[in-house]
Order: structure tokens, then C-alpha cells, then sequence
RNA sequence: GGAGCCUUAGCUCAAUUGGUUAGAGCGCCGCCCUGUCACGGCGGAGGUUGCGGGUUCGAGCCCCGUAGGCUCCGCCA
């Protein structure tokens, strides 16, 4: 038995026991005579003193401690002087006085300051076993257990079932680059590692599991950001007989218990709904973030007959001409003004006009161009006032309103509008396209995925061909500008998948190799069914407050996808590749 | 595939306009110190300035290339 308690248990009521304690030396302090050690475990710090006076030996051997030496400490529990305790610990009114110090294992010279935010992210991951012994990250890998727990706890009360699905999987051609695994046994053949368990799910409800979730690791072959991993988590979520409705409920259920369990908050619910087409037209975005103001205003109204030929021509071409309104902006330097317009460019805009309000003065090189009905109309309809600045976007309607939302996100940053207290603003936002046109392919593409459900009214569009209309019954959840899940009714009718098939110009051949199975099922009295999935990863993220998933994951990959821990991927025994039939280019040869 | 920023001691950073022996704090090593909790004091070791090339009397600093890290675009049904 190496202890008899953690760390972080000793009160004024175990004054005079014996107690064994193992930790990590957190930090020494030798004063030559005396030696404090605060001795750290998961749970807490408990100081141990070390006095020559009581045993000379054991304070011998004290001054060869240094931080994070593994040692186990028996001894004395005793009250602390009078006038050295210390409050800011649990255990500070306490102290042991040891009896016998066994040094476990011993640490080199540390590689980075376990104290301190270690800016060097490489050094952190080379040696990430060390860097999880911070609190910070300590603290995310419990938040995340609690989250997975709440999550598991939440839904078997609402009598879901949580079922495996395999990883070992088969490539399909939608959506993302696949991680591939090559047979042994079937040379030539090779498992997918799953996008998501999507037709896994649908199949359970077919099978008439009726409730379905697992917290599922995914696998995506694509490029990483702060946000994305190339594998990550998923609570993934089905159920039958349902409407977009009682997903909603079920999930705000279960962020509610997640709040509450990691951070003790109660979120409100149900959430805000907004569609697409709203989400997109006042934040410029498909997941707004509303924690500041700065909607995209519309101002066809105001410019439909003007002479200012930018904007008249956007507007007769069909599009649009909207503004935001950057409250005390006017004080822009040149570089954001030159960074903003990169930032409009970026997103197919031709430019970016903009006007300062400054001394009551509006400065623009556009403002020559406005009637005085237009100026009045613009200042009573963007609330102008000294100060301001005004941000113009004329063309289509996507690129106005992207360009428009890609510069609300960076204004509010320059502009530090986002509050500094804790806000979780979730909102829905649903009836998404059911397509999006793939100009590189010369083809319509699903939007979230093929099996989809458009929404019943707009089902007849598909004769038509009109597939830039048809909106999906499918739904984003969004927090604080996060998109943290996503989901949609599917197809449950197998005529209707075969009609979606046609449109995504996918043969009937093509049908029956990839998606055959589910098909056959769709015949087999396949119920009515949907769902949703959410990023755990991110979810934790913003619950700890973190700006990137890596910090809530425990070994996470560096943004070319190595471990600079274990150093994967890594070369193979050429006997492996043989086993598997496989073969290198002759350039990637070792 | 593309763009931006970064790389100086174990760590975090500094080094005037290109100028002589590249500094500081923390950590490490040694000595001193009996109530600290970021303990304190004195001393010491520790550097191919990521790497390669160029310009120059002289390069941490300027130029070119390259490697690595981070962020973003593309990509992510």
C-alpha cells in the first residue's frame, strides 16, 4: 500500500494520526533547517515538513528532492503554527510531519515549467504525458469524462441504447477522404475507417432499435485546424418516429444535463430557431455567433433607383446590397482597413467601400455618390451616429452576405466586442439546402449528406429539376459561433432515396455497389427515422474554454497530423507491407 | 496545393542603425539559511542564435533557400 489517503483529505479532525501520503513534489522550499515540500496527487496538495531537529536523516534526504520526484511520505498530522496556515489551500490549516520518506522515482531536469502556460506547443505534445499533469489540462480531461458520463446518465434515462458500430468499415465516395486499412485475408481489398457510424444508425433503426446512440470515434483523412482532428468524437444520436422537433427536445435535454453536470449552469431552453436563409441573411453566416450585435442590414430598398452605379448594378443584376454598421469604428488604422479588404477579397468581393463618421463628417470616396434622401435613409436605417463605420457589400446574394459575415467576425475581434463574461447563446438553425452545386464536379452535391430528407413541400421541385430551392429537413446546433452538431430527418422510402440518387447524378450501378445494403433495408419496412451528431470534442472545448480541441483531448495529433509523441505515423517492416500485398512507390521508398 | 506569423541557454524572453566578449528571469549545480507557501541570499555551469548558402571589413539582425511549429484559405457529405 503505497498511501492511506489522497492528497487533498486532511482536516483539523486528523490532527495526531499516522497517514501515508504519494504524490509528486509539487515544490520544495529548504530553508537549510526546515524543508517544505508541497506533495501533489490528482486530488490535491498536502504540505509535508521536514524538521533536522526531529530526524536529522529523513531531513537529510529531503534537500535532494526537486520537483516532481515521485515519493511516498508516512507521518505525523499536525496542526500548522498559528499564523502559517494558508487559506488558498484545502489543506492548509494542516501539515505531516513525516516519519519515513521513500523516493519512488526521481525527474530530470523538467522540459518546460509545470506551473507556468508553456508557449512552446511541440515541446508540450513531444512530451504530453508531462504537460497532462497540468491543472488546466488535468481539469479538461475530467470535464470531459463528466460530459461523456452526463451524456450516457441523460440518455438511458430517456431509454436510449448505446450500441458499438464497427470501426473497421467500408469506403463510400460522399463526403470526406477516407482512411483506408488494407486486408490480409482479402488482398487488394481494404476497410474504410468510418466518416461517422451514419448508415450504421439508420440500419439500427431498421433493425427496431428505435433509440441509438454511441459516443462514437470518427475518422476524416482531411486537412487539421484548431478544430478538426483526424479522428475525433462524436455523441452520436438516432431515433424513430420522430420529427425535427423531438430531436430538438432530446438534445437540449442532454446539453442541459451536460452543462450542468461539468459546470454546474443551467442553460436555457429550448433554444432560438432561425433558418438558413434568416441565419444567413442577418450574420452573414450558417452559424452565427450573436454575442455581439452588428447584423448585415438590407438596403435594396434604399438604393433600388440610384445613381450610384456599384450598388444599382448589384441590384439589378438580382443581388443585394447590404451594410453593417461597426459601432466607435471610426478610429480604423490603415492596416485593419487594408486587412478587411484582403478579408472581402478573399470571399469575391470586388472591393470594400466603407464610411467613417468623424467630427459629423461622413468620409468616404463613395459618399459623393448618395442623394440626400439616401444618406438620410442610411442613417436612420443603420442607426448611424459619430464614431461609426460602415461596411458595404453589393453583389449576390451569397457573397454579400459571406463577405459581410466573414468581416463582422474579424471587426468584433479587432473591436474586442465579444463579452468577457461566460455567455452560451445555442440556437438552431435549420432548413438547410438540401444541395449545393459543385462547379469543379459539374454536379449537385448533398449538402450534409445523401440519405437526407428535403422537406415535404418542396419534394415536388424535384420533378422540376429546380435543386438550388429544395430545403432539407435537417439542422445545425450552434453555440457561441460553433457549430457543435448536426443532423436531419432521413429517407426513410426507398422510391424517394432512389430520386435523391438521380439527383446527385450517382448510377443505378454505382446505387447498388455503395449503398445497396442500405436500399435493401429501405424495403424492409425501414420506419421513419432521424437524428443528430454533436462534436464532443468541441463541445469540451468550449465547456473548458479552450480555443482548440487539442487541449480536451489527451494525445492529439499537430496540424500535419503526427504525433510528435509516439512519432506516427511512422515507416513499416517491409515483411508487413508483404503480408498485406502492398507496394510503395518507388519515390516513397525508405 | 496556397497565404501569414514564428524559431536566440532546459523554459520564457531581451540584444539601439549591421559593430567588439549574445544578456535577464526561472530552472539546473555548489555554498549559506529553522515557518515557508513564487521562501530568501551568494557563486557557478549552460549558446553551432533551427539548418544551408549569400552580401559585408564585420550578420542573431539584411538577402536567398530549406526544415520545423502555429493560424487561416482550399478541403472537411
Amino acid at each position: 500500500m503505497y498511501r492511506s489517503q489522497d492528497c487533498n483529505s486532511l482536516r483539523k479532525s486528523d490532527i495526531g494520526k499516522q497517514v501515508t501520503l504519494a504524490g509528486w513534489v509539487n515544490v520544495t522550499r529548504d530553508h537549510g533547517g526546515v524543508i517544505f515540500i508541497d506533495l501533489r496527487d490528482r486530488e490535491g496538495l498536502t504540505q509535508v515538513v521536514f524538521r533536522p531537529e526531529e530526524n536529522a536523516e529523513l531531513a537529510k534526504e529531503a534537500h535532494s528532492l526537486r520537483s516532481e520526484d515521485v515519493i511516498e511520505v508516512s507521518g505525523r498530522v499536525a496542526a500548522r503554527l498559528p499564523g502559517t496556515e494558508n487559506p488558498d489551500l484545502a489543506t492548509g490549516d494542516m501539515e505531516v510531519i513525516p516519519n519515513q520518506l521513500r523516493i519512488l522515482n526521481r525527474a530530470d531536469t523538467l522540459p518546460f515549467p509545470i506551473d507556468a502556460e508553456p508557449q512552446n506547443e511541440d515541446l508540450r505534445m513531444r512530451h504530453r504525458y508531462f504537460d497532462l499533469r497540468r491543472p488546466r489540462l488535468a481539469r479538461n480531461l475530467r470535464v470531459r469524462h463528466r460530459v461523456a458520463k452526463a451524456t450516457r446518465d441523460y440518455l438511458d434515462t430517456q431509454r436510449f441504447v448505446e450500441v458499438e458500430t464497427p470501426i473497421l468499415s467500408k469506403s463510400t465516395p460522399e463526403g470526406a477522404r477516407d482512411f483506408l486499412v488494407p486486408s490480409r485475408i482479402t488482398p487488394g481489398k481494404f476497410y474504410a475507417l468510418p466518416q461517422a457510424p451514419q448508415q450504421y444508425k439508420q440500419l439500427l433503426m431498421v433493425a427496431g432499435v428505435e433509440k441509438y446512440f454511441q459516443i462514437a470515434k470518427c475518422f476524416r483523412d482531411e486537412d487539421l485546424r484548431a478544430d478538426r482532428q483526424p479522428e475525433f468524437t462524436q455523441i452520436d444520436i438516432e431515433t424513430s418516429f420522430v420529427t425535427p422537433h423531438d430531436i430538438f427536445a432530446v438534445t437540449e435535454g442532454m446539453l442541459a444535463a451536460i452543462f450542468k453536470a461539468a459546470r454546474n449552469i443551467d442553460i436555457k431552453t429550448p433554444f432560438d430557431r432561425l433558418t438558413y436563409r434568416e441565419a444567413v441573411s442577418r450574420y452573414g453566416s450558417d452559424k452565427p455567433d450573436r454575442r455581439f450585435g452588428m447584423e448585415l442590414v438590407d438596403l435594396g430598398e434604399i438604393f433600388r433607383q440610384s445613381s450610384f452605379k456599384v450598388f444599382r448594378s448589384a441590384l439589378d443584376a438580382g443581388g443585394v446590397v447590404k451594410a453593417i454598421n461597426a459601432k466607435g469604428f471610426a478610429g480604423i488604422t490603415i492596416g485593419q482597413a487594408d486587412e478587411l479588404t484582403e478579408i472581402a477579397k478573399l470571399y469575391g468581393a470586388k472591393g470594400l467601400a466603407f464610411i467613417k463618421i468623424e467630427n459629423g463628417e461622413w468620409k468616404s470616396p463613395i459618399v459623393k455618390f448618395f442623394s440626400e434622401t439616401e444618406k438620410a435613409a442610411l442613417q436612420s436605417k443603420l442607426k448611424i451616429a459619430e464614431g461609426d463605420c460602415i461596411f458595404f457589400g453589393a453583389d449576390k446574394w451569397e457573397i454579400a452576405c459571406e463577405v459581410l459575415g466573414r468581416l463582422r467576425l474579424r471587426i468584433a475581434e479587432m473591436q474586442k466586442l465579444t463579452p468577457a463574461a461566460e455567455i452560451w447563446d445555442f440556437l438552431w438553425v435549420t432548413d438547410f439546402p438540401l444541395f449545393e452545386w459543385s462547379a469543379e464536379e459539374n454536379k449537385w452535391n448533398a449538402m450534409h449528406h445523401p440519405f437526407t430528407r428535403p422537406k415535404a413541400e418542396d419534394i415536388s421541385l424535384f420533378e422540376a429539376k429546380k435543386f438550388r430551392e429544395i430545403r432539407a429537413e435537417a439542422y445545425d446546433v450552434v453555440l457561441n459561433g460553433v457549430e457543435i452538431g448536426g443532423g436531419s430527418i432521413r429517407i426513410h422510402e426507398p422510391q424517394l432515396q432512389e430520386k435523391m440518387f438521380e439527383a446527385l447524378s450517382i448510377s443505378p450501378e454505382d446505387r447498388q455497389a455503395q449503398f445497396g445494403h442500405l436500399l435493401r433495408a429501405l424495403h424492409l419496412g425501414a420506419p421513419p427515422h432521424g437524428g443528430i451528431a454533436l462534436g464532443l470534442d468541441r463541445l469540451v472545448m468550449l465547456i473548458c474554454g479552450e480555443e482548440t480541441i487539442r487541449d480536451v483531448m489527451a494525445f492529439p495529433k499537430n496540424n500535419r497530423g503526427i504525433d510528435l509523441m509516439t512519432q506516427s505515423p511512422a515507416e513499416v517492416d517491409p515483411r508487413q507491407l508483404r503480408d498485406l500485398s502492398l507496394k510503395l512507390g518507388k519515390d516513397k521508398k525508405p
